[in-house]
DNA sequence: CCGCATCCAAACGGATACTG
DNA sequence: CAGTATCCGTTTGGATGCGG
């Protein structure tokens, strides 16, 4: 475990933060299952939400991929994490000033996305459908 | 090669189109390293784009990445394909009106992410540098 | 209650070779 | 030129068990 540790910062300080161009690097970051989620439901959310209250309003996500997803998007200076030491332990999560200004984007992107889904699905279905014959 | 054509066909018919929610149905398709970027570029260029204009100017890209997600998004109804039966052969793509109007809202996006590129990136070296003394 | 560590399966994506 | 087929390493993410 000890070892694992040391990978995992050796991994973050190997990370090129120079690299790559900026609207990769940063839109790569949604490219993961859950973070959009997770930023549009604490954007909706009046006040901090706790980590079983986020992770049952999600409903299929594990408890891994939901530690993983908040780490990183604290790692990002978009989620501010605080921490209760009690017993039993308390955390609440919320969007900080950063998070709240990607909010919108993200909006108008799930509005589209209602409002297409419809002919995407069909879409789909057609392309399948072509397929079919060849 | 046969056989894996029918894993493909029997795959795409086993997707469960009404299951999932939409808004995670469609923002998934922009989990993938390339289908944002492709949109933006189609969305800047006067007029269609062949393959290699693609190819080449995302730089980066494997032949077969690029075919996967063009073909994904052709299904999608995003992107039009159209295809020249001549030697050499020759294909041209371009946004649908349906990709068109996503078109804002990527590029609300990736405004915002250059806006705060650098914001991310101190946030991401602190966080490092706090996992140091942990 | 919250989260880390470990193991493991599946999906993603690159390299290469081949085709009309 | 614009793909397709195949092999293979890497990454992702789920299940489980443990720990403060």
């Amino acid at each position: 475990m000890e070892i694992n540790a040391l990978r995992m910062k050796k991994k973050l300080e190997d990370y090129d933060f120079s690299k790559a161009c900026p609207i990769r690097n940063v839109l790569d970051r949604f490219g993961d299952k859950w973070s959009i989620l997770v930023i549009l439901l604490l954007g909706e959310h009046k006040g901090p939400m706790r980590f079983n209250e986020l992770a049952q309003t999600i409903g299929d996500i594990s408890q891994k991929m939901l530690t993983v997803t908040l780490r990183t998007l604290e790692a990002d200076g978009m989620v501010h994490r605080k921490h209760y030491p009690e017993i039993p332990p308390r955390v609440e999560y919320e969007l900080t000033e950063l998070g709240k200004g990607l909010l919108p984007h993200i909006n108008g992107l799930t509005q589209w996305a209602l409002k297409n889904y419809d002919a995407i699905t069909k879409s789909r279905k057609k392309f399948i459908a072509r397929k079919q014959f060849a």
